[in-house]
DNA sequence: CATGAATGAGACTTCATTCAT
DNA sequence: GATGAATGAAGTCTCATTCAT
């Protein structure tokens, strides 16, 4: 037998299963995990619905592809930078959040977020792997940050993981405000001016020493 | 003893919409709007399917029946305090976010928001009953305080309407955790603790002055 | 004892059936005997849905009510007239199309005949009620007149059914378009006009000698 | 011989439609419209109650592919024929109307007649698929070929849609008698001997020269 | 590998009929 | 006699999932 070149074709078969998240992630964040219909999935995907079935088990198996695949992998790397930050607790916070907002405000990831809360109770697989893939993660990188510059008598005293959540709460309803309440027209919140004004506000809050 | 058979249903007039409506928000907070079968609602009511339909002509008409007679009740008259409100803006945070740790804690209201949140794409009328009824008043009434308290030189300046999100998200947001990852076994917020240095945090973040 | 008039409302509850009955012919001939709601003829009749199970066991009892009791009284006194009717062919043909046409055109049994025939099959008693009270005996009736008036040798030889057919069928059908297809906007026909020249045209096809 | 089970179905896309249309057209014709079930429709159709809206979005839809599909085309060549006609009258009358008898005589276009009439209120889209499709171009061209006749002076004069109505009618209502009134044991009339004897009838009443 | 075709289980909604008052 | 309240059975339509090709 001779040698037989990797057919061109076998590259479109290894990028099948991402084209399929990428599509999943969009459906999903548009209509929620329930009312999501595969024949859409498929359809976005350019595949046909059986096809789905070849790479993903079940419904769900394919929501849990989206979050470690898609979504994941967008916020690994600042929560690496989280861990690993040593500097002042104040230029952090004037660096992350606006980031977020950034990020976050330009993604479809706010669909997703409000997918995981709504249909958790239904599908608690959603929500586990919600949680020890991104949220759980996310709370210990920040809440060890504050917990270092408590040490460091940069920031007051208080429960770290509290602190933790009064420093993203106020992004993440602003962030579930606009999907949920923008498609009937009431007034939005500017993320990016919700960072800023944040960022002043917790640091005021939370600093021991006021800062610049 | 004659044997005398339980009549099959009694003549419940009155109470009947009550009982539907509280049976109703116990499921569509357990399971989200979609998800809810109009079966189960029957049967934790105490009577038929068919029956529901003598008072709610739908089921989106029952959510919103939901929302208007048994959520928005228990906020209308903390929001008519805090419209009225015209003392120290440190002693109204430092009551009113340990209320709603209570109140919002001891209800099912987080799993309704929950599923408000996860709904509403689909059902914007959702969306829009719990805007107008609830959220939106919320949001102008907490504002409209810090507004006040600005022009009394209480308040630092800056946007009452971000000020607002600032103060009320990370009672939300542990609300929403708990009902989103208390199941899968995640550690939940303690939300009175959140309440307590969140009222702390924020006050020192907002004020002009440090209070004592 | 002493003697107790009647009182004022029994005849109300004599009036109640026949007040029933013509609720149920109306919605009956407007809806389809599948379509028609109980609850519409209990409304128009100004009745409780229950109370018309004090005078009918069921919906089909109702039918054969409306049968009996509203549609058949109309035709009974012509049907009478043709059976004893013994002067020329053709002045029957010329009185009787005409009449039709103002009787019918004028009453809801357009509505009634349209029920009939599309309902007959799933609920056979009412093609029997129908029959027997109404389409027998009229085509008995019209037959009887033309036999007679071959045996005078007024009428061409024929089959008497089949001739009391044709002189009755373009009356029958342009009723049925009109119920029909008015409603969606096709041209009607004009049912005296259909009286007039079919009158003229039976008499010519059926006379043995031309008339004036 | 190994056991082979069979198949649970086999794929059979092209006839589908047809078959699931044919047994619409049995089971229409049999209970009507309203009353019909799609069950039936789909058991009778050897599929499942599913795969009937694979093809059909609709019942009504449904409805409409039966009457535009298994109905109209019958009928077509014979009002093609008539459209064409430029021979005399009476041949055509002599051959038209023992033709329908026995067109319509052997076929489920009678049950459809009698649904169409019956539920045409109710949905009047039926109405409207089954006038444009059939009675609107049958009664046409009849009446073409009437006025057609009437120019040559064949005919004598008189509204033509009237003598088109006058002509057809016999024929129409002992289609619905067979099929309103033979289940219930009525004596039906003979398609055929009708035919023949409204053919001498109406060209005696319509011809301005008596025929042979 | 890929898919068109098919389905079973269920969801919401309607309505004739019955019961307790 | 009369009714408001209730229900069971049914009907249309949807969709995740599977089979044969």
């Amino acid at each position: 037998m001779s040698a037989v070149p990797e057919p061109r074709w076998r590259r479109r078969k290894e990028a099948r299963p991402a084209e399929i998240v990428a599509a999943a992630l969009a459906v999903f964040a548009e209509r929620g995990f329930a009312a999501a219909r595969l024949d859409d999935i498929a359809l976005r995907a350019g595949v046909s619905k059986a096809a789905l079935y070849l790479y993903f088990d079940t419904k769900e198996a394919l929501f849990a592809a989206v979050v470690t695949e898609a979504v994941a992998p967008n916020l690994a790397p600042v929560l690496a930078a989280a861990e690993r930050y040593d500097g002042r607790f104040a230029d952090l916070v004037r660096f992350l959040l606006p980031t977020m907002a950034r990020v976050v405000g330009g993604s479809s990831i706010g669909g997703v977020v409000k997918m995981v809360i709504g249909e958790s109770r239904n599908f608690p697989e959603l929500a586990r792997v919600w949680h020890d893939a991104l949220v759980g993660p996310a709370v210990a990188a920040v809440s060890g940050v504050i917990a270092r510059c408590q040490a460091k008598g940069e920031v007051r005293p208080g429960d770290p993981r509290i602190f933790a959540l009064e420093l993203i709460s106020p992004m993440l309803v602003a962030l579930i405000w606009r999907e949920t309440f923008a498609p009937i027209g009431a007034p939005a919140f500017d993320l990016e001016a919700v960072a800023q004004q944040h960022a002043e506000t917790a640091l005021r809050g939370m600093l021991t020493e006021p800062g610049p």
